[in-house]
DNA sequence: TTGTAAGCGTTATCAG
DNA sequence: CTGATAACGCTTACAA
């Protein structure tokens, strides 16, 4: 085992005091110019590096922050966490990874975890199984712990904290607006069971956009699948019991997925039937037709979580002394082939 | 700011020393069982959590590990790094993930400001500029340092540490028999430029099947695209220019993307033109005609890497000590309807 | 200009 | 059974 350089080695070495050299090494003006120059030279010649332990214990922080994600195979939560990723390391943080794959548990092994000193904050979205369960007292503790935290995109009311969000309400208005200005009227819905904020939200601005414009809000129009599960059958038979002429998905495999299933039984898209999905992912646009879809700008979510945080962590104010704030992040609509009059986009 | 219950803080509320606190909470059997009791019940009553920067230091590991990868938009290397998180997670590690953007001098800083007691040993696959330049110096440095290392995928001979591969020259082989076999004999490749270790492995299979079948290798018919840059006009040209009944590309994005390209020219996938790719992702499933491909298997090459590394790191041996071992991960044909006699496969 | 000493929160050794 | 004490590697008053 090499033996490791350190402040200490360097002392005994060079016959001076141990704070002699942590001071040289940072040039304080304490330190004669001889000393500094020598010491430096033999830190260098032996490569010496700090240890960022022993400083975080002194300085009590970290410089490392905790991202908790549901998934990491999945388009929407990567562009986010390279936001995050790309962001802090440019302001000399490091990113703890811990995916939760949907489990409450998970998010709450992981955060403990992470918790007793490990980051000085967290950036997460919350889990299927959270959502569901309504149990915050994980992110409750943490509150109570003053460790900051950023919830971003799956996020709850109960907690008190910084949020990033998409305009989802208005992103699934929009969406449902251009279905109807080409002339669309039998407009379906598929959507995951209540529980998800997103869904939430994107569920009202379907219903609001319909009813801004008179039209009758059709429950059967609405499809709420269980989550992440692609029930070909379920699919199937919602299409062959309704008289649908557009779809609005709230994410992208939903969309792809019943895309394909229509195209198998002869439907035209977008003549006959027209797609609109969230997440402009990899799928919407190697699609065939490409996917019409509003674009959550994943990357720009995850640099301003970043920035929330680690502005909250540099400025050392909790959520009691310095208000939380909401960003909303504008999701954009781009157009494809799965909707008419597009100009198509790569 | 809320005060953290330390030790130190127990002892004096209990009025004992923190050694007696340190022992009762780990139920030493020095310690009497009513002292142990009153011990736990305050702790448990305050929620004391164990410091676990304080730990790390005394004990010279930190039970992180860290990841560097050169993109993590990207299916393959999503997937390797959940296998990393998952088996990390259940053996007790956490996962620091940093993405290189294919950068040399990221990849770089990254390690260094990892190597200084914040890990205890690296996972990682080598950015594109590292294995054009070959340049690895920060590599024999954390050699050096004895911190211990596993690359994945992207590798290189010049560094003696553990490896997972996937056999990338059998894979080729086997995908351009199967061509063969389909009666194919304008055979084209589609790989990157030659500085990819997986490449060349894939390439040299690729020639390997020919020669063994005693077909010419007619080197016009390898496009070696500049990474990742999908030129269309290079890709029409070479379709253009040449006659082809059967493609192999080197990833998914490239057969993709090729194979929409003569679809919109009009050829017909599979009967006239088949096509193979590598990395059985999301694209390759949802593509119109579903992509025929070569899966890696990342999550299964994650967790073993992370193994290879977890057990390294609690044996403590070097890799001088113990001899590196390279793992080779078979990969698997999955036919779709982009070569012809497939099974279909969702 | 340099050195001493206390402290960050633990653990481990050794006396009492 | 309990408690000093030193140590992990570093920073920073404060003394010299």
């Amino acid at each position: 085992m090499k033996r490791k350089m350190t402040l200490k080695n360097i002392a005994r070495e060079l016959g001076v005091s141990i704070s002699t050299v942590s001071k040289a090494l940072k040039n304080s003006n304490e330190i004669g110019a001889e000393t500094i120059e020598r010491v430096q030279a033999f830190a260098k010649l032996y490569n010496y590096r700090p240890n960022n332990l022993a400083i975080s214990l002194k300085n009590k922080r970290t410089n490392n922050i905790g991202v908790i994600i549901p998934d990491i195979v999945h388009y929407f939560f990567t562009t986010v966490f390279r936001g995050i990723e790309q962001y802090s390391k440019k302001h000399g943080y490091n990113v703890i990874a811990c995916v939760t794959d949907e489990s409450l548990e998970r998010e709450v092994v992981n955060m403990e975890m992470l918790a007793n000193g490990s980051v000085d904050g967290f950036i997460m979205a919350l889990s299927a199984e959270t959502q569901k369960k309504n149990h915050f007292d994980h992110l409750k503790r943490i509150n109570e712990l003053e460790i900051p935290l950023v919830l971003f995109d799956r996020v709850t009311d109960e907690i008190e904290c910084d949020k990033v969000l998409i305009n989802d309400r208005e992103a699934a208005y929009n969406a449902v607006m251009k279905f109807i200005e080409n002339g669309r009227r039998k407009i379906a819905l598929i959507t995951t069971e209540d529980y998800f904020s997103v869904s939430q939200g994107r569920e009202a601005g379907y219903r609001q956009a319909l009813e801004s414009f008179g039209l009758p809000v059709d429950e059967a129009l609405i499809l709420k699948l269980p989550f992440m599960d692609l029930d070909e059958i379920l699919i199937n038979t919602f299409f062959d019991s309704q008289d649908i002429d557009a779809v609005l998905c709230v994410n992208e495999i939903f969309a792809i997925h019943s895309m394909n299933l229509v195209q198998k039984k002869g439907v035209n898209v977008p003549e006959e039937m027209e797609f609109i999905g969230f997440t402009d992912g990899i799928l919407s646009k190697y699609a065939k037709p490409g996917l019409t879809s509003m674009a959550q700008h994943g990357f720009q979510m995850g640099e301003i979580a970043a920035k929330m945080l680690i502005d909250r962590i540099q400025s050392g104010l909790s959520e009691k002394e310095e208000p939380c704030r909401t960003e909303i992040i504008e999701s954009t609509l781009i157009e494809r082939e799965s909707t008419i009059n597009a100009i198509p986009v790569l």
